[in-house]
DNA sequence: CATGAATGAGCGTTCATTCAT
DNA sequence: AATGAATGAACGCTCATTCAT
């Protein structure tokens, strides 16, 4: 019984020491992948940023492409897990908390999404499987939102399809540089103003509503 | 005399046979870096497209690395010519010819945008010297556009930094599926009809103007 | 402890075993320079000399040149020590055997020395770094020799420097024969009557001397 | 008549001008070959520097070989003629005026001379061929010399080929910082003085003659 | 006759991966 | 479990040579 349980024990701590290590691995890929691209990053430069030898990298991971797969997928299961506790649409108020909650997601992972972006931008399944996948149920959800509205008489009779891609391509267009790197990620108050902008700009427009005038 | 003029003609017709061939590399090259990008792209992958020999290439360009300088010069002096026969933006008409005019230009070389900015994703010195260079006075015009109507009483006094970079932003998150090769480029047709729709949700927004109500 | 030291062990084996290692590669390389010249071996030559994979080369030596730097650092470290020991010219004697000595550090690396002079023949920097800066200092333990000699009235008012060039050159020349490949190595014995023979001819020349006839 | 003599005429300038040419892409190469060596040309190089396509030069040699062949061959024939002329060495004079007859042919053709030399010192063919098959009959000349002045009592019974030997090598010794291109090459005046100096080095010695003192 | 264009062969080097320890 | 050593395959590039004009 002890010995088994010793046994358990000392196997649940091998786990934990795979998992960190792989982990490990995987900040160092992607740190690397971001900067340089997946093929401008030698297994020996992760190994040498990791300052461990390079075949003790395939203890952890059958090869490099392997490493890239783990860091999407693991983005992959953080947007998810965002996705699963997304709500509804309602007001004003709820999409600039969604817009805020997601620009977080993102910000908070920048260098794995940076890696993400890369990728999809060559890799047609990486496109479709890993972002893709993940952002027509946010624009699903703002389709209905904006045809709700429009039905409501609140918004005017756009295109709802035509609104939501522009209103996702707002949002990636201002991310854009945060994600590339040629600015720092917003802190949480800026997070929140910027989202408040693009609600705003979106809802409003430029123009001087002329009933208010 | 003939034989000046006939040593001329060959040589002229040299000189095009040259930059004919030149073109035809690039385009080769443009093709398969959009595709598998810059450093997945290897000489031999080039030469077998063009089914020539892998060190006839060198006969016209001293490398790899100057074929993807002559890409993006190529589209940079595109971008310039365009530049210079710039005006004022003075109405919401020429907001979106203007609009109109950029997404022609991108469109029509498609490749050759989709390698620079797959190369300005991971090399900011193409990020600084062929993407930004050329895109700031397109960001100054606007910011001036802005500023001019906001003080004529015609915008809501919002940031013009912030209005033009969203501007942007969302021009290019509209274009990046077809940029990506994801959704066929726009006819003439449906390119006036997306400028339209961009300048209308800018100045307007989704939201029912109340005074028309 | 005992982990410490298998660990010292095993560290100064595998060092051994790499400077082993380093040292074979020089010598293969030593071979085929001398035979073929630096320029007329690859790397594929030494590799297959030395029954290993190409690339294996690499992990001794960052590239081809290296090979010969290290070629050339060796023979100059040797040369070096011996000029350490140097003491002053003396006698006859003492210049007897201060060739000897000289020929066998040349002799006993053949190899090393004739790569060591096909390459100072045409790059200037080997001459002026390997060759000329370990000769210069015999040069002029030679002239001060001379000068002292000849100061004490044993040898005729000659031009010390232009005696002492002589006197390299004849050694040289001597020699380049052996260095050369076509005469094999003198053995101990024949390099003790070389040496005698080239102080002979230089302190009393061919001729007669008619006070002894 | 007129016709066939004006062919000939012809034929005849077309013959000089190939040789010309080809004496002048000799000369071209031969420069290049003495800075960076034959292995370390290119037909390339070679074209630029006489300003002429690359295949133009094969017009006129069949390849990179026969160029250095050629050069080389050119030099033979011209210590060829030397040797045809020389007499017996009889006296010191005599010896003194060979040496600097010598001297002066290799000097005249310097950078012919460097590239034989490096050829030779790699290519087993070309130093027995080129290089050795001329210098014998010097040798044997000394060598004659030599034992004719032992047995008339004026030289000390030393060994003529040893003897022979070492004087070729004091002369190489002394010319190879000229023909290394470390020294400029000696005017006539500086000739003779080094060809006297040699002479009175080795048929005196260094030493003071007792006898004089 | 001169040459621009083309190319196969080879070079030095890198790299992802395997394997023995 | 960690790693040093080894390597085949591929890369960007050069070069001597051929050939059509």
């Amino acid at each position: 019984m002890i010995e088994e349980l010793s046994i358990t024990h000392t196997k649940a701590r091998r786990n934990r020491r795979i998992t960190r290590q792989r982990k490990a691995i995987m900040d160092a890929a992607a740190q690397l992948f971001a900067q340089n691209g997946y093929q401008g990053t030698s297994i020996k430069d992760i190994a040498a940023l990791m300052d461990i030898g390079e075949s003790t990298l395939y203890g952890y991971f059958p090869g490099k492409q392997e490493i890239l797969i783990a860091i999407l997928n693991q983005q992959v299961e953080m947007v998810d897990s965002l996705l699963a506790h997304l709500n509804e649409l309602n007001d004003r108020e709820s999409f600039v908390n969604l817009i805020d909650l997601i620009t977080e997601k993102i910000v908070s992972n920048l260098v794995y999404n940076r890696v993400m972006f890369a990728e999809a931008w060559l890799n047609d399944k990486v496109l479709k499987e890993f972002v893709m996948a993940r952002w027509l149920p946010v624009m699903d959800l703002l389709q209905i939102f904006i045809s709700k509205k429009a039905a409501a008489g609140m918004f005017r009779p756009i295109d709802p399809q035509l609104a939501a891609r522009m209103i996702i391509a707002t949002y990636i267009g201002a991310l854009l540089p945060v994600l590339r790197g040629i600015e720092p990620p917003p802190n949480p108050k800026q997070r929140h103003i910027l989202a408040k902008s693009i609600v705003d700009l979106l809802f409003n427009g430029l123009s001087v509503q002329k009933g208010l005038g």
